[in-house]
DNA sequence: TCCAGGTTACAAAAAAGTTCGTAATTTACT
DNA sequence: AGTAAATTACGAACTTTTTTGTAACCTGGA
């Protein structure tokens, strides 16, 4: 998803967001202020690299802030920013939407069987 | 994205909603039903295989509904399912806290400018 | 030599784009 | 009337681009 096709706020934010890390993150961040090293003891699948990267991104975004302590070993924190704390309801909000969503359609017997569990089997097949 | 790295439904919507084309084709279809054909027509930048691709997921995740309609030249109706129109406003409010956190960015002049245009330079690098 | 936090170079994997083929019917031309 | 090409919504195969991972290097003091 290298550039954006519009200039559509919702098309750049999806540009941020998109990922499996950036909501893992901002989940993490939530807690409160966490160290690079924290980070990926919370989540030990993130390669360094990638953690790396995905931090200077939201950083530029304006959701993450970046704090570093002088010294060595070197220390820096990371915290949301208040734009990052505002995200956090609308993507809750996103998750509670699918978490409906899914609960209805495994009520329903629809042909396409909805939930997880389909999308799974046609990701693995 | 391959696969899952949690049972988290927040993880579980954003590998639906991630990339370029998921919540652009929700916006398009939100203004009704369309065709296959409509929406390339709506959007050229998308390849007529990754059209198909991403209808037949947002499909699987019930958020659009597929109608066929038998004949030649086979005729097919994509409308966005009662939970894909819920999801719509929650996807506005990401463009307006995206719009809303550009304009503050904006304002304050802070050392790492955010908005649009300090992605695209940093892209285009 | 290890710490923490990072960058870089290279390689592997995944995602996206391109092209070709399919079906039955319609239109366009000779 | 007969032939060619367009239509429509894809699927499969192949190629290119983008993303992600791996491993190594760097800082400089204890």
């Amino acid at each position: 998803m290298k550039d954006l096709v519009s200039r559509c706020p919702i098309e750049e934010v999806m540009q941020i967001l998109s990922g499996r890390w950036p909501t893992l993150l901002i989940y993490y961040l939530k807690q409160g202020t966490k160290r690079f090293s924290d980070l990926r003891r919370d989540n030990p699948t993130i390669s360094h690299r990638m953690l790396a990267l995905e931090l200077r991104k939201l950083e530029d975004a304006g959701i993450v802030s970046r704090t570093e302590f002088g010294g060595y070993p070197l220390r820096v924190e990371y915290d949301l920013t208040a734009a990052g704390h505002a995200l956090v309801p609308l993507i809750d909000a996103l998750g509670n939407w699918w978490t409906s969503v899914a609960a209805a359609a495994d009520g329903e017997g629809r042909r396409n069987e909805i939930s997880v569990s389909a999308r799974a089997q046609r990701t693995s097949g």
